[in-house]
Order: structure tokens, then C-alpha cells, then sequence
DNA sequence: ACGCAACAGTTGCGAAAGCAACCAACTTTT
DNA sequence: AAAAGTTGGTTGCTTTCGCAACTGTTGCGT
């Protein structure tokens, strides 16, 4: 399967060189996740484009710092901080899906609907089969 | 088809957790495809696993230290280093193909032989695609 | 034969990512 | 209500990775 990893770095340039001067390629999992669902915590996000804590900490410091993003404090709970985009992020969101669309089509080419429909099924199992995997072990570590 | 790059996260944090105190998880790709190919050039391996020629660079360097590899000057051609497999490597090369094995069929939990046949055809195609998208685009630099 | 472009590889720099240790806020136990 | 444990987030350290600039080699055009 050293296909996906390929396919993922292929994707990574790709978004570097779309909408460069904004932000980099590594922010646009950040903008679909924080846009599509505003407010979640930190951790929240962690899961969902499963990406280390730490990372989601800084790269949100950095996005802060920059203005397209603010992390309100949960009175609920202080510890933990949601996370929301501002104006600035939802500017650049619909083009970062733009983006986002634009590399599926070009993967997608010459690739039959049906087929297609079963890939997609498919690859959405076999995320849930790796997140299942990885929970699984870390659990034996804790 | 953020799955893809979750799942790749996933893998890479799997082979992080075998064979840890040989070598980590990034070294894996460079075992299959030194092995499964030896001799040939770093050019060739930078296109075979879409790694970027410096990080090749690197990380040959890193591996020859350690032992599990080494270069060879082309007396064709004195630019290119022919990469050949140590004894070492081939020692830890079944190990690695064994993991990446295991991962997959991890992964392939719960999905029907016929479903895995046509998503295995279609991430080849995937990946053609997606790699000469890149390609157009450094032609388009250049 | 000479100079110039293309190519293989290396290196410096900076960004991205993971791990582990840590702090602060909440929960559970007793 | 105090101690112990959990959870959310931050920070330091290290590794991985990409880009761009550079060195040395080869091939081509004149």
C-alpha cells in the first residue's frame, strides 16, 4: 500500500502550490476540519485529521498569530479551549475545498463511477480499520 | 480523501511500533525499495517512493552509517552512487515486508475479496495519476 | 577543445510532525 | 473535603521532510 503514502505527499505538493502565499499545505486539513465543524476542542480536532496534540497546538498558534483562527476558553470546562475560525478563514475556505475537489478529480480520472463508488467505500472502512488499530495499541501501552 | 492521509499516519505510527529499536518508521520504504531493487541510483529511488532527493540523501547517509547499505560510485557515470543492500538490510528486509503484510491485511479487516480487487486496481490507477500531476506541474516550473 | 546546459548528489535552512515530560483543571475515590 | 487519578493543552527535544543554493560530472553545440 506505499501507493497512499505517495498519493499523499503527491497531494501535499499540490496544496503547496495552490494558494501559496496564504497558507501552506499542512494548514488546509486544519481549515476543512475547523470550518466544517466550528468550536471543537483541541483534542476534538486531534481525532478527526488525527494529527499529534502537539502539532495541533502549535500549528493553531501559529494560525492564531495570523489571525484565522480564535480559541475561546470553554467556561464549561477550563481546560479545555474551542476552537473557531474568524472571517479571514472562512474567506480562504471555499477555495481550500476548491483545491480539495479539484485534486479528487484529477485522481479520479479515467476511473469508472462504479468503481469509484466502491473505492470510496472501501478507503472510509479501511480508515476506520487503522484508527481501530491504532486505539487498540495504545490503549496496551497505557 | 483525507482517509488517505490518515491512514498513512496510521501506518507510519504501526511500523514505529515494530522493529523500533532497529530502525523507525521512516526507513521502511527505503528497505522495500532497496532491496526489492538494489543498485540502482538515488535519482530512481527518489521517483520510486516520491521522496524528495535531499531527504534520500540524508537518510542513505544515516542508513550507511548504521550499516544497512552502501553506495557505490557509477564508473558509467561518476554522478550517480548505486545503492546496494548490506547484509544487515536483507537480515531485517523479510521483518519489514512482514509488517507492511501485517498492516495490510489490519486494514483489509471486514472488506470482500471482490471489493479489495477493484479498490487495489484503482489506487494503482490513483497513483499514475496523482504522480504525473506532479510531473506536469515541475514541467510547467522548469 | 571550450563553454554551456542538464543532471546527480550534498548541504543549509526552515517547517512539520511525534514523543515524553510537564502544568493546570476536572473527576473519582475514600 | 483531601488525595489520587484523568484529561486538555503546552513546551522541549528530536526526526522527517521540502526547497533552494551549491558542487561536481556528463553531454551537447559550436
Amino acid at each position: 500500500m506505499k501507493s497512499m503514502n505517495i498519493i499523499s505527499r503527491c497531494q501535499s505538493a499540490y496544496r503547496a502550490q495552490e494558494l501559496s502565499g496564504e497558507i501552506c499545505a499542512a494548514h488546509h486539513p486544519f481549515v476543512l476540519a475547523i470550518c466544517s465543524k466550528p468550536g471543537r476542542s483541541q483534542e476534538e480536532l486531534s481525532k478527526d485529521i488525527c494529527i499529534n496534540k502537539s502539532n495541533i497546538a502549535r500549528t493553531l498558534s501559529q494560525l492564531e498569530e495570523k489571525g484565522y483562527v480564535i480559541r475561546k476558553l470553554n467556561p464549561a470546562d477550563k481546560r479545555q479551549s474551542l476552537v473557531e475560525p474568524t472571517e479571514k478563514m472562512l474567506e480562504i475556505y471555499p477555495r481550500v475545498r476548491e483545491i480539495t475537489v479539484e485534486w479528487n478529480k484529477l485522481i479520479a480520472k479515467d476511473i469508472p463511477d462504479e468503481e469509484m463508488e466502491v473505492f470510496k467505500r472501501v478507503l472510509l472502512k479501511m480508515e476506520k480499520n487503522a484508527r481501530s488499530v491504532i486505539d487498540k495499541n495504545e490503549e496496551e501501552k497505557g
